[in-house]
DNA sequence: GTGAAAGCGCTAACAC
DNA sequence: GTGTTAGCGCTTTCAC
């Protein structure tokens, strides 16, 4: 921190008579290798824990080129799918030796932007983006300046870094099948934040599932435009109005929960009256007013992986492949899908 | 990052052929104060930008003493709740010019004392946590080297240090006695971590609700020792086993999502044949089963008032009072409480 | 077995 | 108006 002189290399060395040279080396495990006596290693050892020594990081980091800090940037933190996320990836970070700066775009690209240049700035190893997804020169840039990056849930499949994602459209396909499958054919599709991978493919599946029975896709039953609980609400308000769907594919779980709040503003009952598939499971969805059929996401394996492949990169020192992984979803199959005769 | 020359000053200063001194008073804005001409100047910034410069934090905060990192350590950023701050936390700080460095400590204090010492070796310029609570002596320590610190939601009344948390006293007793109002004089309490000021204040609230209404208090209808989901399960299924409470009490929002397994598995309605009261609204509990009756939490507000305080800590260097805030919860009445007659 | 010295990129005191 | 120099705390080459 600021002041209070805290303890380094040089006070050691000269509390113990050494050089800085012998602290480094003995705190560094480097005893051995240099046959530094083993008094003198103890001394410094002591002295050093004495003292409460702790190195500092920017210098090592300065020297080293090396600062163990990865860079995340989270699009909402307070959205528990990209927190659940972040947890994982804090822990598992922290397994590895490898401290997160945390940055939140706000689904905001400029801001995504910002965070990038500044963690760049901070010196961080690499970069573990879940991007706004909507454009990616930015995102091209890094990679082409060499910068470590590993993109988590949004992705874009046609440049040459490595993510990993969930099965959007598998996902979402089944979902739609489902609801299929239970004799629905007027189903409405709240999507969220428009040109983004991730809602592309959710619709692609919406739309697959369709074709795949036969069925005609109704434009008019696509609303929205944004992964948020006010557009989930605004979303199921305008369809509900305009349309007599007999079910909603949700596109994320804060598009459910709006949607939720319309449809009982509505006066409708879930699933007599309307059924609804929600893309994200989380811990409440099952105590729900209607426990919640929804598309899970494998939210830890995805924060693990992610630290595996961009520690992987960052250590690997420029010669590896980018890796790109699509997880499997899975539906859940709980009471908000009715069975139409 | 690591490889691929990144541009210094040296090299701005060797391209524009002055000196490197010029080129930081230059870029840090210093040039009218230095009486540096307008050419050098806007060659100096055109190169600059022509090489894409970012200062190097690592080199500028050894040299400063400053690194305008805030270290925030959580005890699990899985949990809506802290998820909601961390979140106004990052927006607030980084508004300010700050980063933030997030260690989760998994409510465990032993990790939270190994991320103090991580982020004091970061020289993070202060300290936010959301301490696991049980313990204080390394807060103290820190408090007494003199390093920044607020501590967030978990709190110790007697230390010396910033603060800012729920009133979790008066929280906890305006529900317990909304229930008495009610009717209801049988009212369990699923606690969370035992000796935490948390937990114990909340606890006190409800005992103090019962003492206000000259209701005896049952200590065998308390029970549970943590805030997460499954205390809240496993304490509601002790509870519905061995006594008959007309009410529940859940000591976190974690706590009553267990709760609400617990009773419907056992095959209870709420609000017909139990109530329940939350602390911690969260933006699914008015879509829940039944609508959580809770205890709202000003989490925006702690958040920014907490890198408020943090900030102008930082600043002060030193010579500034501890502020210690207690904020007012909100009652927000739902479906989940009955009225008995 | 140990040390001196250089340098990472930056800022600031002190020159002129 | 601009430059020289020192130094933040660390690691590492080279020397003995």
């Amino acid at each position: 921190m600021n002041d209070s002189k805290r303890t380094t290399l040089k006070i050691i060395a000269e509390k113990t008579g050494v050089s800085v040279t012998t602290v480094s080396r003995v705190l560094n495990g480097q005893a051995t290798r240099y046959r530094i006596s083993k008094e003198t290693s103890k001394k410094i050892y002591k002295c050093a824990k004495e003292l409460h020594y702790t190195p500092d990081s920017l210098a090592r980091g300065l020297r080293l080129k090396r600062t163990h800090i990865i860079g995340l940037i989270i699009p909402d933190i307070s959205n528990p799918f990209f927190a659940t996320i972040a947890y994982n990836i804090e822990v598992e970070a922290r397994k590895a030796g490898y401290s997160i700066m945390l940055c939140d775009s706000e689904e905001n690209t400029e801001l995504e932007i910002e965070s990038i240049k500044l963690l760049q700035s901070r010196k961080v190893d690499g970069l573990l983006i879940c991007p706004v997804g909507q454009k990616s020169e930015h995102l091209e840039r890094l990679h082409n300046e060499g910068i470590p990056l590993v993109i988590v849930d949004r992705y874009f499949p046609d440049l040459p870094f490595s993510y990993v994602v969930s099965d959007n459209y598998n996902g979402a396909k089944a979902a739609v099948e489902y609801l299929i499958e239970n004799g629905h054919k007027k189903i409405a599709c709240i999507q969220g934040l428009l040109n983004t991978r991730v809602n592309d493919d959710r619709v692609r599946g919406y739309k697959d599932a369709h074709i795949k029975h036969g069925l005609t896709i109704d434009e008019t039953l696509i609303v929205g435009d944004s992964f948020g609980e006010k557009n989930g609400y605004i979303g199921a308000k305008l369809i509900l109005s305009r349309s007599s769907p007999t079910a909603i594919f949700a596109a994320s779980n804060l598009i459910a929960l709006g949607s939720l709040r319309a449809i009982s503003e509505e006066g409708f009952k879930i699933p007599d009256d309307i059924s609804i598939i929600s893309f994200d499971d989380q811990p409440y969805t099952e105590y729900l007013a209607t426990p919640l059929t929804t598309i899970a996401q494998p939210h830890s394996e995805m924060g693990q992986i992610a630290v595996k492949l961009i520690i992987e990169q960052i250590e690997s020192k420029g010669n590896f492949n980018p890796v790109k992984l699509k997880l499997p979803t899975k539906l859940i199959k709980r009471k908000s899908v009715k069975r139409l005769s």
